[in-house]
DNA sequence: ACATTAATGAGACTGAGTCTCATTACGGCG
DNA sequence: CGCCGTAATGAGACTCAGTCTCATTAATGT
């Protein structure tokens, strides 16, 4: 996704602008206070505000791995599901999606404007398996 | 699921029992501070020690609603996902799962063992809807 | 320029969740 | 039984992600 910022925002500023660029410069998923120690000139509030913004309007999602910090990505194109350790919490990054279909059509179901979907696998990875 | 206790606990204590029967009790969602509230008898940490013993052990899954607690249910037999407002955080049980094989195939191909999944649909709802 | 008001940011505040540690009590074994 | 070893408990301190307040700043339309 390509953000038009005149869509999301009322009023661009210097702060969300330095916001998106450090989004940008992340790879992977990354923490509202990644966010902020990499912003010393912005407010944290700010940050939780833009990615509060951001998520909204769908450009990020969120990511929920084990611990309680949530973690964001930027969430278009490739479009992904997670495997998740259910012990140690490392994250296998799914790149097949096969429920868009189921998806979309339980919204419609129920008369929701689908926005998108997180489909996340839990179990125990190679190395922590018991029996 | 009926629990065997002998099997998620090394020993069986007054304090689990009690939290197993509260969590029988609740019907639907409900967090720790709920449990801990209906379990004046009980402490804080063990309602939460509780808590995620029963989740690793697959008895309990965690649901991830809008804001910034967590919630649990009891996991297995009718099994569902949830259909989620963006916007004012509602949220809509969906009762059908036609995605089981996919998670099945998904964690095969890592080598994970599978042991539960969980999809969530975001969109809004028909009170939210704009245009 | 000016008015309107969205957005900012310092910092106080909240509260879910974790940790510590002295105490209790399950359960295996003699 | 009665003893141990140690799992589990619980009061309460603590952490820290996230929210809120409010005075100040600055983007935008006219
Ligand atoms: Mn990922
Ligand atoms: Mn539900
Ligand atoms: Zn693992
Ligand atoms: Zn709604």
């Amino acid at each position: 996704m390509v953000l038009e910022s005149t869509q999301v925002f009322q009023r661009n500023t210097a702060a969300r602008g330095k916001v998106l660029q450090a989004i940008e410069r992340q790879t992977g998923h990354f923490t509202a206070e990644d966010l902020s120690q990499q912003l010393p000139g912005v407010g944290r509030a700010t940050v939780y505000r833009t990615l509060g913004v951001l998520t909204r309007s769908g450009y990020l999602c969120k990511v929920l791995l084990g611990g309680n910090t949530l973690h964001y990505q930027v969430s278009p194109e490739e479009h992904h599901h997670h495997l998740v350790c259910i012990e140690c919490d490392r994250i296998v990054d799914v790149e097949s999606c096969e429920v868009a279909d189921y998806a979309r059509e339980t919204a419609l179901a129920q008369g929701f404007q689908l926005q998108r979907h997180r489909l996340e696998v839990y179990g125990r990875c190679p190395s922590c398996q018991i029996g």
